[in-house]
DNA sequence: GGCAAAGGTATACCAGGTGCAGAAATATCC
DNA sequence: GGATATTTCTGCACCTGGTATACCTTTGCC
């Protein structure tokens, strides 16, 4: 489809890889909120005009590498295989990343993983970015459950809400007790466990939340 | 306890109702990115400087009214009946607040609170603010459950991300039906009906989600 | 009335982000 | 291959949110 991406394409690709590396780095080094949009566009070789060219904002150096995550759930809803429900679909797909240490779940110790997580939970605009990325998910994963599984719309967002919440819940527990020094594969078991529990409560309902008091 | 508040502490309080109000009439007139904090300290008769010591940024101009609200379904499941499900105290809650056209609900159509519902929605920064409202309000309900409700860490966490997440659908699928000129009046059964729907689906879980495809 | 402390102000400053006019690089047409 | 049109990059000035500093005013209190 593209034999031929042009120099101005390839320019293109590159500039953006070169603000995109100079960024992550000098932010991994120094912290998000240590470093200017400046000092990345002078590291980059690159106007800070240009730079706000290719990122609208300065969050977005760090978190449009995360921009394909925002769809992810929705996909495998929507590739799931026949009669299967969706919600097993989703379960089976985050122990597979559990398996695969997918940074997505939480569950990677590589320091460089490590460092970039508590990079963005030590910057609060991040934290905020990251919020919007979460509301983003939601909507991709109602609009697949109606088209996929008829769900009706209410149904459909309330459902999409809970998958959502719930996910990120468990990525975040898994997230901070690497944070505080636990190895991905000590932590494995757990986290498989918890995954169980958390999806039989989204399965089963709440129901079960004892009433005491 | 404060039969004499201070000539200090009273002249606090004026000030911060100045800034405050003179923020809100600003905002709802132009647009909350169209009037500068200057313009605010301007119309409050205040040096920025001030303003700024009162509300921590721009944004707390707005929420600030709205703090209450954090911990309002903490609240809700720590002052219920002996006996009776966190759940079903927030339902009622909720319900409560719908009979009453509470504006947290989404179903109130004076135009003041909707023009207010349109300023936050149009400003991207607002509704960012809202996003850590809401984890603020699952973080307060989570140690609710555990401490009223002898709930476990991880299953009170996901039970009250479960539950912010559906409180918060609800209301702004209210808010999105009144801000595209249903009557409260009208939408009220509508709401009630689908609220009820929601905690069915909370309290029985998503096992209904049909598995089709 | 006088003094310490709290609170307010003016000013200057930093960082993120935008508008604009022109220079430089790339693509296109002859 | 060169002239031209188009895209992209740049430098610069500017706006806005937010902070630091240093100084002044008000309040509380003896």
């Amino acid at each position: 489809m593209d034999g031929k991406p042009g120099l101005r394409e390839r320019k293109k690709r590159q500039t953006h890889a070169a603000i995109s590396d100079a960024a992550i780095t000098l932010f991994l080094e120094h912290g998000f909120n240590q470093v200017s949009v400046a000092q990345v566009a002078e590291a980059a070789e690159v106007s800070k005009r240009t730079l706000f060219a290719y990122f609208p904002t300065k969050e977005d150096l760090v978190v449009h590498r995360l921009a394909d995550h925002e769809t992810e759930i929705a996909r495998v809803v929507r590739a799931r295989p026949p009669r299967t429900a969706p919600l097993t679909a989703v379960r089976e797909h985050f122990l597979e990343g559990l398996r695969e240490r997918d940074p997505i779940t939480g569950l990677n110790d590589h320091p460089q993983v490590l460092r970039l997580t508590r990079m963005i939970l030590d910057a609060p605009s991040l934290v905020a970015r990251m919020e919007r990325f979460k509301a983003g998910a939601e909507r991709a994963l109602a609009r697949a459950l109606r088209e996929t599984a008829d769900t009706p719309e209410l149904t459909a967002r309330l459902a999409a809400v809970q998958i959502v919440a719930v996910h990120w819940a468990l990525a975040q527990d898994n997230a901070d007790r690497l944070a505080h020094g636990e190895p991905a594969d000590t932590r494995y078991a757990g986290a498989v466990a918890d995954t169980e529990h958390a999806f039989a409560l989204l399965e089963n309902g709440l129901r079960q939340l004892a009433a005491q008091r």
